[in-house]
DNA sequence: ATATCAAACTAACAATTGTTAGTTTACAAT
DNA sequence: ATTGTAAACTAACAATTGTTAGTTTGATAT
């Protein structure tokens, strides 16, 4: 055992190839020369092309679950928790892009447990979400508005984040987080 | 030639199968089981699965650059012209979820020209909307906060409209541009 | 009745897919 | 020196892929 193991490197190197072209249009081929072996040689360290993608997609699903618990279960104030979530969203895009990329568009490649398994933490993900924003609402902290198109608009944003943060000229994590809290909480206009 | 014909059907089943797995795993055989046809059959209206692809996105692409243009010429406040491109995603989502799935996640899957094309509209759509932003800061309209984290939190949003629009209880087309407007205009909090 | 033609069919192809079996290599520990 | 082991290799497989060639069907127009 290295530092990093052989396996994690042929997830991690299998987690950029799903990013650029999707699950499906990656070839066990493709992965072993992007690593300058043979196809076969990854099976001493990998079951199947599906574990790959299990390993990728469950992790991350699990830290996002883990953390979302710890913000709805703190006594914070609702846009203190609002911008933790932002902040997790971050911090995960910037720690590890390319598995996010492959939770956001290969989920559904997934089967039986893995996927159901997946389903479900999403769908707790977004009510928790949904759970917060209607506590602000009731608490007087948020606007009365369409709490749904809140929710699916801040979501979308946070979830792509991996397809702009590091393109632009560089933003620095903490000024990204400012700028997103600023704009959720406070719109774009003047006055 | 009917009402509508069996390309255009081929095509509208097309994008509905790549909007659940993707281009990538969807066969030629899905396709044609979806039509209760068989795959062989479908090469008497279209020359290849590539052409398939081409024509559910190509031609969404430039619906999408056509407007924008329109937009970005066009003497109204910038509040407007935001609203204006809020309002175009919001059509094109309800009209065709499947194409506009398919352009998100499957353009990557286009080759030579095609890709080129593609990329250089959606470098220009974004660009365009950059320009909208900016010139809002320099009218006075706009906050001069962090235009990159607008332009990529507005877009996002709109881009990914097609995985929730229809899902929850559902709102009006109207609502949601309002909503919308509402949220990114004037942001979340009360006060 | 005959000809036309769109749109389906059967059968097959060459290439690519994920994966397995068995073997070799190179280095570390005994 | 011998053994053990991690990690590579070659060769091959059965299945699936997009696609082509040639044929049949069924309705419409003459």
């Amino acid at each position: 055992m290295r530092i990093i193991d052989r396996k994690t490197e042929i997830i991690n190197c299998a987690a950029q190839l799903f990013k650029n072209k999707g699950y499906s249009a990656v070839t066990m081929r493709d992965i072993a020369q992007a690593l300058d072996i043979k196809a076969a040689s990854l099976y001493n360290h990998i079951k199947s092309k599906q574990e790959i993608l299990v390993l990728i997609i469950i992790e991350i699903a699990e830290e996002f679950t883990r953390v979302m618990n710890e913000i709805l279960e703190s006594d914070a104030p609702t846009i203190n928790k609002v911008e933790r979530v932002i902040q997790l969203h971050i911090a995960i895009t910037i720690r590890n892009s390319d598995a996010l990329a492959c939770l956001n568009n290969d989920w559904m490649h997934l089967t039986d447990d893995q996927l159901a398994y997946f389903i479900r933490m999403r769908e707790d993900y977004e009510n928790n979400f949904r759970k917060i924003i209607k506590n602000g609402v009731e608490q007087g902290e948020i606007k009365a508005n369409n709490q749904e198109v809140m929710v699916f608009s801040i979501l979308s944003t946070l979830r792509t984040l991996y397809l702009w943060y590091g393109k632009t000229k560089k933003i620095s994590a903490e000024e990204l987080q400012k700028s997103m809290s600023e704009l959720y909480l406070k719109g774009i206009t003047n006055k």
